[in-house]
DNA sequence: GACCTAAATATAAGATCCATATAAATCTTC
DNA sequence: GAAGATTTATATGGATCTTATATTTAGGTC
């Protein structure tokens, strides 16, 4: 009854049935005739596996006149398409400081969206699980869904995920991975944030080789090498600690692995300010309301000292750059947050570091279009493709009780 | 005919046979029942898909009295096992200076091997593929067998080799890859030398997150993450020309990415004897023939010359251990290849080296027990796990024509 | 030799898909 | 507006495969 244990006499139109079910979620509107070509199966047997998803709820059956008549003779074609009130996918982005979240319709398209500030410090596991299961609830009102709608919930933590979606010890990871699965209504997927942000990416651009730097306030990478997104068994894939360790010798104080580069670009700034003895622009602030924005907006209007920063981070950034080029084979490093729509000077100064003399190709470097989206976007996107991914696992919101 | 595609009606039988045949290549002897319990299936079922197996040439019904009875009531069971006609499996190991060639039974139990001395660039790709073919030819009548019993061909060459089998640009990739698929009988595939070893390694110890160091004469890295091997678009992955770029500022001129340890012990002894001010018994032989194993011979002898090189190559390692730890979650590093029975003083000095304050678990530096022949046998269990993912592309030799 | 047991076989039934034939719905043409 | 053309939907029979049940078979035990 519960269609997870398939016996194996059935198990045929379960295949065919997911394989419809993938080509009507990407599809708006098919007749038989187009899923014939794709599946290969015979009009008869598409039109009862149809039947069965109009039955189960995924499908219903259009019957629009003539809307998008494009078969000028013939008996016309009965047309299917997703059912809208099948459900819906929800993506949380739980960061730090920040609640996102998006409610979209299966097909990806956003529905309704809500933003507020967390002070997760202050609230605790407890607190974060509490306000994550509130803002749903009001973006969910928003667009009238019910809770039950909610196929899937994909919330992307600054931490790192396990394939159980557990995090390492340490207080931050165990504060961040609050323990959503039992806050949060039905069934829900805990997703590493850059993790989420590369897969917005992949979906945006669809290379089977690169990373995704999510660099902020904190930083951290999502790789994708033979289209598969790195895991590892900690969920440590995409860590960056190597680099100090790395250029060890000399010792850098302000160089933390965990530190994204709007980060840096205010520690180095507020740091080195007072050494510094060419006029800066910057020194016009007090020093402790220097912000990342501002060493940017400085650079662009041609402050020495802000630029140096800048050539700074770019140089970090051809490291990495190398790094996942010679070791992964990464084609292409999308920096991606809220940063991304600053970034392109340190973009440029990269580019320029890349070294020639390889003969293999350089890795492009390019920032991410959807700013600070990102990763709750890719918690869509993940949602979705999960949901591809085995269809029937899923069960729809019932057309008939 | 060819079973390549097949109607939707045969599918089932399809996906139950390759099960069962899945099974019958892990076990050597096995029963309805057995097959039952982990299939799932009727026993009317197995029967008839056995029967079909026998028929295809793949299983031999074992009618071995009681000689494996261990049913001491009822009917005895009819017990199956793999047709040891049915084909075999060829490894060979196309280094630079060496090949080796190792055929095996479809459990990979070695039945023959040879190893052949090759002057690659005397020979030239046609003469390494003509070897090739030879070398093979001799091992096949060695165990007497057809070169129609090869269901496939397993090459690992040192040379980055992408999806399709093909190496980027390069004369000495593709003096390597020498076109192997046109020279020899059958089925081949072409994989990197390292990847083959990172397999070798995994069967032997089966962790999904490992990295396996093919370290002799030339370097190269075969990662396992999430239990998959990498590869990327080019087959780059698993290169190490980083290193020498994140070590820049100060220019090493003899630390190549592309040399492995044997060949970085020799050079840095014959580069650095004469500037040592110390003792050291290399001194007694001339420069130009000192070679690694005179290094670490003179090491284990307590030699200060040797063990500084030692020293460094462990600082070498150690590097490359922090980045495959931090930036993939690795858990084991193994360093295989014909060196690998000399290496444990390079990893004790890399171990103590590990950084102990990040607080996630180091990665084990392991040495491979394999030896000399990593890649041969990488190559074996290579070609068995294809066979095994899709049993029904391989056609056994028939049992009947 | 009778009895017990577990496996093999035989038979009928259910599920699925395909091939073919037939009916239906729409447009075109006269 | 009716006939023809065209494409799709539906109905029917057949083939394949799996399952469930009943029956037979091959060994051991007493």
């Amino acid at each position: 009854m519960n269609g997870t244990t398939a016996r194996s006499t059935q198990l045929l139109r379960q295949i065919n049935s997911d394989a419809l079910l993938r080509f009507g979620l990407q599809e708006q509107v098919f007749t038989a005739g187009e899923a014939m070509a794709v599946t290969g199966l015979t009009r008869a047997t598409v039109l009862g596996v149809c039947d069965g998803l109009v039955d189960a709820g995924w499908l219903e059956e259009v019957d629009d006149g003539r809307a998008g008549g494009h078969t000028p003779k013939g008996r016309p074609a009965r047309r299917y398409q997703l059912r809208e009130a099948a459900g819906v996918v929800v993506g949380l982005d739980a960061g730090e400081t920040y609640f996102t979240v998006i409610v979209a319709d299966l097909r990806g398209r956003e529905l309704g969206t809500r933003r507020q500030g967390i002070e997760s410090h202050a609230l605790g596991r407890e607190g974060r699980g509490a306000s994550a299961r509130e803002l749903i609830r009001l973006t969910l009102q928003d667009v009238g869904r019910a809770p039950d709608d909610v196929l899937l919930t994909v919330v992307g933590v600054p931490a790192p995920i396990d394939a159980n979606g557990m995090s390492p010890d340490g207080e931050f990871w165990h504060l961040m991975n609050s323990g959503f699965a039992s806050h949060l209504h039905g069934r829900v997927v805990v997703e590493n944030d850059a993790n989420l942000a590369a897969v917005a990416e992949r979906a945006h651009e669809p290379s089977a080789n690169q990373a995704t730097l999510l660099t902020g306030e904190r930083f951290g990478a999502g790789l994708i090498v033979d289209g598969r997104l790195l895991r590892g068994p900690r969920g440590g894939a995409g860590e960056m600690r190597f680099l100090d360790t790395l250029t060890a010798g000399k010792f850098v104080p302000d160089e933390g692995g965990a530190d994204g580069f709007g980060a840096l670009a205010r520690k180095w700034a507020r740091s080195r300010i007072h050494s510094y003895e060419g006029e800066t622009m910057l020194r016009q602030m007090p020093e402790g309301e220097i912000n990342a924005e501002d060493v940017f907006q400085a650079a662009r209007e041609g402050d020495p000292f802000a630029e140096d920063i800048i050539a700074r981070l770019g140089a970090r950034l051809a490291r990495i750059a190398v790094v996942l080029s010679s070791l992964l084979d990464i084609e292409r490093v999308v920096i991606a947050g809220g940063i991304s729509r600053a970034i392109e000077p340190v973009l440029e100064h990269a580019r320029s570091l890349l070294p020639t003399d390889t003969g293999l190709p350089l890795p492009e470097l390019v920032a991410s279009t959807f700013g600070a989206q990102v990763v709750v976007k890719g918690a869509i996107e993940s949602a979705l493709t999960q949901i591809k991914a085995e269809p029937h696992a899923f069960l729809p919101r019932a057309a008939r009780s």
